[in-house]
Formats: C-alpha cells, structure tokens, sequence
DNA sequence: AAGTTTGTATGATATTAGTCATTGTATAAG
DNA sequence: CTTATACAATGACTAATATCATACAAACTT
C-alpha cells in the first residue's frame, strides 16, 4: 500500500500542509476503501469516526427532507476530505455521501486529523479557508435556487460538471448522473429535469445518448444560465 | 469604552476562547460603531478589513442575484461575528451586511483576529465549529427551499423568527421585518409572501399588526413546517 | 429467454407561484 | 399640512413546475 508521504492526491486538499511526522501517522493507521458505485460510504444520522480523503472517483453529498424527497448539496472531487464535520463536532452526520462510480477513499482515523487540526497552524488554517469556501458555495446555491428558474439552474449544472470533472475529446462530460439525481441536484421533479434535458438537446445546445450528456452550444448554455 | 475583558456578548461568540492578553489587544483597537436601521455593514463585492461582533441589534446577510433580486441567507444574532471570511481570505465579500435596526457593533482589525487564529487552537476550533455549524444551516436551507413549498419555508420561518429574536409577553415576535424580507429570507415574491401571511391570519395561525407578528397557533404552523 | 424491476420519455392536467395592475395606507420630506 | 414616496394588500392573469398516467427501453434475476 502506498504512503500518504508520496500520494499525489493531497497536491489537491490540505493535507499537504501537513508536517513529514503528521502524515507519516497518518500513512501508518489509514486504510484504502473501495466503494463500488451505489454504495454509501456515510449516512445522515450516523456518526463517522474518521475522515475519508477520496483518491479517486465521484460522491455526492446529499440530504432527505422529511418526505423522503432527496436533494444533492454537493459532488465531491478529487482529493476532498469527507466527514470531517462529524468527525470532530461528535455529532451525528447531517448528510448521506454515496459512491456515484467506484470510489477509491483512505480513511483516516479522526484522532490524525483532530490533533494536526489542534496543533499544526498551518493545516488549521488551510482546512477553516476550505469550510469558508464551502459555505459560500452553499450561500450561492441558496440564491440560485431560490431566484434563478429550473432551466437557468439546469444549465448551471451542466457547465458546472463540465468545468469540475472535464469532458473528453467529444465534448462528453466525464460524469454520469441518473435522471433522478439530475433532478435533485437542480432541486425539481424528475420528469421536469428530463424534459429540461429533451428541450436542451431540442434546441441544439446538447447531445443525449444514454446517460452522457454532450455539450453542443457551451456559449449558449452560459446565457441561459445567466437567465438572459 | 467597556473593556472587551468585561464584555458580557463574548458568553455568545468564540471569542471566549481567547486568552486575556489577546482580549486585552483587541480591546485597546476595538472601535464601537452604530448603525442605523437600514445602514449596510458592508456589502457585497468590498473587501472587508476586520470583523465585527455584534452586540446589540440584528442584521440580515444577503446576496443579489445577476437579475439584482435579493436572496436572504442568514440573520445575525447576538455575538456573531461577521465579515470573518473576507478579512481572513483576503477575498471581496460574497454577502451584504443590512442593519435591520439599530446595531450595535465592535469592529476588530483582521489582524486580531487572524493572529489568535493561529496561534490559539482553542479560539481556533471555535471558530471552525462555528463555521461548519453555518455550513450545516446552509445545507439544511438548501433542501429546505428545493424541496418545500413556500407555505412550509413561511411557517418555518415565523419558527425561526420566534426561536431566535423571542417574542414579547402577546406572544409578538421580538423583530419586525418588511414583507420583500420576508420574501427575500423565505425565497418569493413578495406579493406571494404577503398573500401567505394574510392567509395565516385568516386561518388563525398568526395575527399581523403593521410588521408585527403574533403567534397564534405554534403547534400548526409547526404541522404546516413539515408539511402535514 | 422470460419475467421483473428500474430508469427514461412524454402527454395531459393540476397546482403553485410569479407578474402586472390597482388601490389603499403608512411614512417621510418639504 | 400637503405632497411625495415607499410599503402593503388584493384581484386578475400568466407562467412555471409538479403530479399523474402511460409507454417504452434498459438492466438485472432466476
């Protein structure tokens, strides 16, 4: 098993402004994890007793309202810390993270990561700006949703996967999302987010063939977006 | 000037955590300001220098959508700190701070607040608690207005209302909001806002006198919250 | 391979919420 | 005190979105 020391993961989280020793811990008591897709990797309500960094592949991070209707806070790249909320409040996870592909994730115990989190300023520091960040994404989800329509929503989801997991040479976004968690990310109905979908490769903007979406017209998909 | 050493507000906030000689620096810079009702704190875009804690008073944090429609994402309590992410990040603020009465405010440069930051864990896991904890609402707001309807956000919000501010001996909610705030916080139209609280009233849930909201019916509004 | 389940697609319809227009009502300004 | 301005309320209408029903396709099961 390789060594947190040499992984290029932590290049994308804070775990790089961790200390030889700190990682070196770290290396010795962490475990990799293989979620296959589906599989859920922590639930709301639970209590998760250590942080996953994930290695390779997508989560979502979602919650259920009290019908049971699921919405989609957030999608994980690579190299996010995962459950670090309830890892060092000790309370009970507020969100399910689930496996969207096969998910390669080293769990660290949660004493490795609340003592540097203590002592080492610097990891200190990087992990409250990383929250910051968080939660002003957060903050313009709320506004998004609640000023922008279903259409101008779906069109920001579409350039957000694009910008965040990339396409290949045909322009394929590198993700692939059910209808349904299309829709509860964008926060609609799943026929709505379908025929959102049906209207936007109507009107050239993008190709459908199965579950990969194809953009076509990213230019016009950024006006839409932007509700002009 | 009061002494921030004497200061009962910091019982609300982290900076109960700091050490004596920190509370003293800060005492020696701080700088009480009074906003009227309506004054903005700082806005959206600048680039806030220091934080403030608030002592008295209660503010809304909001953000403007591309289309210039205000979306409230928070209201301030009693000790909160605000303007925190920008004087840390050095990044332009991504809220507006609004006065919704007359506050008052203790304004602390940044560097007070970041050397502590780094140098006392204790002050520092506050702070990162009380992040993740803001985070934790974001995300609860973020499935609360996807997946409810704005009769349920309204009953939740009077909830809120009454939870946080408190209500006077007729069961009035101690802070009076405008109908757009209402609308703003709740994410409507304000003429949908207004036609909801009117049916409240007529259905005995609330009373409306002016701004003031009285409760009438908790055990209701809190069925409607849920969506029973 | 046949059956079962799950996901996708689309039409018809219902519901919800937004917009526009108008009137009344406070509140502030001169 | 009067006028101006913002705020509140409500009706009429429109647009957006959800729900229900159904059909079909794909992916598993046995």
């Amino acid at each position: 098993m390789g060594r947190c020391e040499q992984c290029l993961i932590k290049q994308f989280n804070n775990l790089n402004a961790l200390s030889k020793e700190e990682l070196s811990r770290i290396s010795d008591s962490k475990d990799v994890h293989i979620f296959k897709k589906g599989e859920v990797i922590f639930d709301e309500g639970k209590f998760s007793s250590g942080v996953y960094c994930i290695k390779d592949g997508v989560c979502k991070l979602s919650q259920l309202n009290a019908n049971g209707k699921e919405q989609i806070v957030k999608f994980s790249k690579k190299g996010d810390l995962i459950g670090y909320h309830s890892a060092i409040t000790h309370e009970p996870s507020t969100i399910k993270v689930t496996a969207l592909n096969d998910v390669a994730a080293c769990y660290i115990p949660q004493d490795l990561i609340k003592k540097p989190l203590e002592e080492n300023p610097k990891f200190a520091g990087a992990m409250f700006k990383t929250v910051c960040s968080d939660l002003k994404e957060a903050n313009n989800a709320i506004t998004n949703i609640s000023t922008n329509t279903v259409h101008q929503r779906m069109a920001d989801l579409i350039l957000f996967l694009k910008e965040t997991y990339g396409v290949d040479n045909n322009n394929t976004i590198n993700i692939q999302l059910s209808r349904k968690e299309i829709a509860s990310s964008v926060g609609t109905a799943t026929e709505s987010a379908i025929r959102i979908l049906s209207g936007f490769k109507k009107d050239g903007l993008i190709d459908l063939d199965g579950k990969a979406i194809v953009i076509l017209d990213e230019e016009e998909l950024k006006h839409l977006a932007e509700g002009i």
